[in-house]
DNA sequence: TCTGGGGTCCTAGGACCC
DNA sequence: TCTGGGGTCCTAGGACCC
């Protein structure tokens, strides 16, 4: 047995399924193996166009965007959340699916159920995520996690046909950068000794939590790697990026990430959107905007008593045809999951927002959820209010 | 021919209370 | 007439993630 420098490092593995809508569309259409398909777009209405014959990309007039792409699409430089149009123009041939979250949701389902049965503690990331902590499996840190890594792998292979990737690390932040070193497919382990030689020379924009305009602003002060980052003083950080941001660049640029695993979440909101084929006018189209706000709000009623919440702060979100974004929200004295309250309370704040530009995108959002059954009958508080 | 939909968390300012 | 902090709640916007 070597020196093991490692023997007091936490083992956290994060998990990523490997172009996972891509993938769950590929067990349904083996036939599609190999070529270029993008998921994205609206589905298409049930009985509109020939069900044998998949779509090209090409042929798409609209607005969607990305939503996965399989490698062989990757290849032309297609990638999520690019526009379909842009995509089409870089890689016409492309075959175009809807997606179906339902599918992909089941399918969820069973990869996170293989996983529990091998490691129970586990941080649910999302459709396609997870984080596991290997430190709670007998025998979890073999190898550093890497028995363990495979042995989740291959029973998510043998359960949904799926693969995924998985990077072992002492901490989240690592372990979540590790899981794309070698995609698809891949197992990576690292520790904090690894630092130096397979972490600092990655660009800042890799690390979970800076997106594109911390990046941006990082590369004009002349920091493009997380080696940079660790070389900057963080008093300096803290002055270019906050109290708070600055000191989290400082620490993760060291590998350091102290937070546990979160195993249970409850919701703090839910809400519906929608972007419409062409903008509306508030005035001009003000029925067909109408219909629409109103079929938001019985769905985010729907979602809310499905799930058994109920919320308080009710708001709007509006996109104009600009691209700019407002939103107006109002808070209740009772918590509500009724659909006419959502919908009379979202109207006082539509109200509240201007209302010249046409609206490309309209939503409905409430917050401040508590599960249905503790939240107080309206009409009771409402009474109260009156003394 | 731009740019989906569902979320979380943070910040900053104002109201209001002690 | 002027002058304190601290704490909480609410709203709006923005960054970021999947």
């Amino acid at each position: 047995m070597s020196e093991v420098p490692a023997a007091r490092e936490r083992r956290i593995a994060h998990l990523d399924m490997d172009a996972f809508y891509a993938s769950v569309e590929l067990l349904r259409y083996p036939q599609l193996k190999g070529q270029p398909v993008v998921i994205g777009g609206r589905r298409r209405p049930a009985g509109e166009g020939n069900a044998l014959e998949f779509a090209r990309l090409e042929s798409y007039q609209g607005r969607g965007v990305v939503t996965t792409a399989t490698y062989a699409a990757r290849e032309f430089g297609v990638h999520s959340g690019m526009g379909l149009m842009q995509a089409a123009r870089l890689c016409s041939e492309a075959i175009l699916l809807p997606a179906d979250f339902e599918e992909y949701r089941r399918y969820s389902r069973l990869f996170k159920a293989a996983i529990v049965q091998l490691a129970p503690r586990v941080e649910d990331r999302g459709i396609d995520e997870v984080y596991i902590d290997f430190d709670a499996v007998p025998g979890g840190v073999e190898l550093g996690g890497r028995t363990l890594a495979l042995r989740i792998q291959q029973a998510i292979q043998a359960t949904t046909g799926l693969g995924c990737s998985i990077g072992v690390a002492p901490n989240k932040v690592l372990a979540k950068l590790a899981s794309e070193f070698d995609k698809p497919n891949g197992i990576t382990v690292i520790y904090a000794t690894d630092l130096a030689a397979r972490v600092w020379p990655l660009p800042c924009r890799k690390l979970n939590g800076v997106g594109p305009k911390a990046s941006a602003r990082l590369e004009q002060l002349g920091v493009r790697t997380i080696g940079d980052l660790a070389r900057c003083e963080p008093r300096w950080l803290v002055e270019q990026f906050g109290r708070h941001h600055g000191q989290w660049l400082h620490e993760v640029s060291w590998g350091r990430d102290e937070r546990d695993l979160s195993t249970h979440s409850e919701p703090v909101s839910m809400s519906c959107e929608t972007t419409f084929e062409r903008d509306l006018h508030a005035v001009r189209d003000r029925p067909e905007l109408s219909a629409v706000f109103t079929s938001l709000c019985d769905q985010l009623a729907a979602d809310l008593t499905r799930h058994g919440y109920a919320g308080r702060t009710i708001g709007v979100k509006l996109r104009y045809d600009n691209f700019q974004s407002v939103t107006r929200a109002q808070t209740l004295a009772f918590h509500t999951a009724d659909a006419a309250v959502i919908r009379r309370t979202a109207g006082l704040c539509l109200k509240r927002a201007p209302l010249k530009r046409r609206l490309r995108l309209l939503g409905v959002r409430i917050g401040g959820l508590v599960n249905a059954a503790a939240a107080q009958a309206p009409a009771a508080v409402q009474s109260l209010e009156l003394f």
